[in-house]
DNA sequence: GTCTATAGCTGGATAGAC
DNA sequence: GTCTATCCAGCTATAGAC
């Protein structure tokens, strides 16, 4: 029932924001009055943070699935996780503003949803240092640059691939500057 | 008066958040009750449409007192721009988050308050295609880069150097890929 | 121009019957 | 577990006195 309610939760938010999500409609669409759902959630800011939570594992859960560095060397590698980062950001525009622009008024994740995001960012450091990305001005740049093309890529051409495409001429850029290959 | 308003709206967004901006706080703010406000404002989305306004006015106005880049080279062009842009989205994350973020639950700017955003893109389209960068990719890539660098000062670091000082280093990485000076 | 008073709405959350 | 009924708080906006 609360993934029910959960799925419901995701598809309202990506059809009328993030905001649209509230207690009666969301009761609605699974068939219910709104004071039923606090059977499963304790309040709205849960369901706000079970789908933080949530987004945070399906990221984890594709870049664990990523083919590591030392296999695919370190180019290919930056090409892949980027790539699999910027379709997760635009595959759901919802998604995205919850996890990474500060979109709902008055919310902020609980220590617990936060924790999974912070768990995320260390994956990404480990996979850094793993593609040879060790010191810190070098990671600030890869993730400006990164987040800078999930952002564009979001906010100017959701679901198209006018970012997406430029990623390899992009990682190439970047490993360039570092000296070359 | 409506100079008045407008301070005292910023204000509030800087410290309380976008969604911070009520009518009866911002009037008690300037010494008025909510319903005198209507006197200067036709709404609350109009005090929303002109900030946004003024947030672009001041971009362009940053933007028109730089050097051009004919005076002092494509390079340090883009360092200027760049810092500036940043410095910009920094000093204010209220400001930040109206103009480039769609912060405000259910609210969208007037056709003529984003005509100005509009010509703010049209300058620096001129401005990069004076520093040399007249191809889409390239202008695309450009714009990743530097909004990125921009989010990630703001919801990172703001107010600090984080990023700022990453400038010149990323501007040499750009134009390194674009073939040797 | 500014006020009081209030309309009219929407929201999260709770009490208590069933 | 689910409901009806309701509380309580917040909001924008308006009517009409002064």
């Amino acid at each position: 029932m609360r993934r029910q309610i959960l799925d419901a939760a995701w598809e309202i938010a990506r059809s009328e924001g993030l905001d649209g999500v509230g207690m009666r409609k969301l009761a609605a669409a699974v068939g219910m009055r709104a004071p039923s759902l606090y059977e499963y959630f304790p309040g709205k800011d849960a369901i706000y943070d079970a789908m933080f939570a949530e987004g945070n594992e399906q990221l984890g859960a594709a870049h664990r699935a990523l083919p590591a560095p030392a296999e695919v060397g370190a180019r290919r590698a930056l090409i892949n996780s980027t790539q699999a980062f910027v379709e997760f950001c635009s595959a759901d525009d919802a998604r995205f503003q919850l996890m990474f622009q500060r979109s709902v008024p008055g919310w902020r994740p609980s220590d617990e949803a936060y924790a999974l995001a912070v768990e995320n960012l260390e994956r990404l450091d480990s996979f850094l240092a793993q593609c040879g990305i060790e010191d810190a001005d070098s990671r600030d740049i890869w993730t400006a640059i990164v987040t800078g093309l999930a952002s564009q890529q979001v906010t100017n051409d959701l679901g198209g691939q006018r970012w997406i495409r430029l990623i390899e001429q992009t990682v190439d850029m970047f490993l360039g500057a570092r000296g070359p290959a």
